[in-house]
DNA sequence: GCGTACCCATACGCAACCGTATGGAGATGT
DNA sequence: ACATCTCCATACGGTTGCGTATGGGTACGC
């Protein structure tokens, strides 16, 4: 009993795949073989394909709008060091599971809808960040927007090869984001 | 004769199914359809689909090398003008090729690179036009490099819900990042 | 008008994957 | 010890897609 499987199981495995080999590689019968099962453990616990793919995404989106921020508001209380170690703590990440999530919110709007909402609630933050250390209400939302797409795009361009360039890169950005 | 059709029309399918669906759903026997004619067709075209999806990216890296900047220089002369002409052009596409390819980048060694070496190309030029309004020489390459990153999060969140907000933005960004 | 490329249709085998049906092993309550 | 519930294995039919084999039709040289 202690080795059987529930929906958790499955659903982490399928949220590994797809974050390493993209959506279309979440099949079911490959699952399996990586559980060491067969699948007829997963219609068990499953309807279909699109059961774990739905709780995939919902997994995925209580887990993304409660993980950073809190981490980071413990971590510190100024606004302006909150906002470096938001960026510092956000590149450490590898971020693959993000940028799988956003191939796949680009072909189903369920998806895309739970993306969106995760992205303004992000951008909500780093604006409040940005007001705290002076910048004006007028701008801080573009400027909070504008460093988050680029996040986004750092991710998307391949964030293992530039890790340290974006560190050294963020010591020039930031104060120039945060100016008044 | 003259309804025949050769690679090109095949990689003109699959690009546009790419930009449209993502790159699971370049099937030989969809495009087939889409294009009229049966696979025989395109097994004489092309060895297989690897032959196809090779050249699919071999035709975008031609293209992707020579097409904006090459405009935007005719356009405008003044390295400011520039900037403003380049951002304004480039808000204006769709860049669902652009993000179907960075997808597909993700999984394949070839197309990454073929990808790595456009976003070089065009964050040299960004990084020049800075340098041209008076930016530091240190903070150039960050800067441009940074915006180019934002441009890419951009069209990832959905370029076409936010196309108005994010070209006021610019009014707001681009004088920010142009500062000396 | 006849051969020869060129271009495509048809038909086939093969593999991956989905979802279903059915049975079986192990734990659990009574 | 017996029934029952949980969880999984096995086997099956159906679909989709790849790549190959083979033949047919159309233009073109000669």
């Amino acid at each position: 009993m202690k080795d059987s499987l529930d929906r958790s199981a499955w659903v982490a495995a399928g949220l590994a795949t797809l974050a390493a080999k993209g959506l279309d590689a979440v099949r079911v019968e490959r699952l399996a073989a990586d559980l060491k099962v067969t699948k007829g453990s997963f219609y068990w616990h499953f309807r279909d394909r699109a059961d774990l793919l739905a709780m995939m995404v919902e997994t995925w989106r209580t887990s993304a709008t409660t993980d950073i921020i809190t981490r980071v508001e413990a971590r510190a209380q100024e606004p302006a060091d909150r906002l470096k170690a938001l960026f510092a703590t956000v590149l450490r990440a590898d971020g693959r599971l993000e940028m799988a999530m956003r191939d796949w919110a680009a072909r189903d709007a369920d998806v895309g809808a739970a993306v969106a909402a995760a992205d303004d609630r992000r951008v909500a933050y780093v604006e409040a960040l940005f007001a705290g250390v002076g910048v004006p209400e007028a701008e801080a939302g573009a400027r909070a927007r504008f460093a988050y797409q680029a996040l986004i795009g750092h991710f998307r361009m391949g964030a293992g090869a530039a890790e340290e360039r974006a560190r050294e890169a963020l010591d020039l950005i930031l104060p120039l984001m945060s100016r008044p």
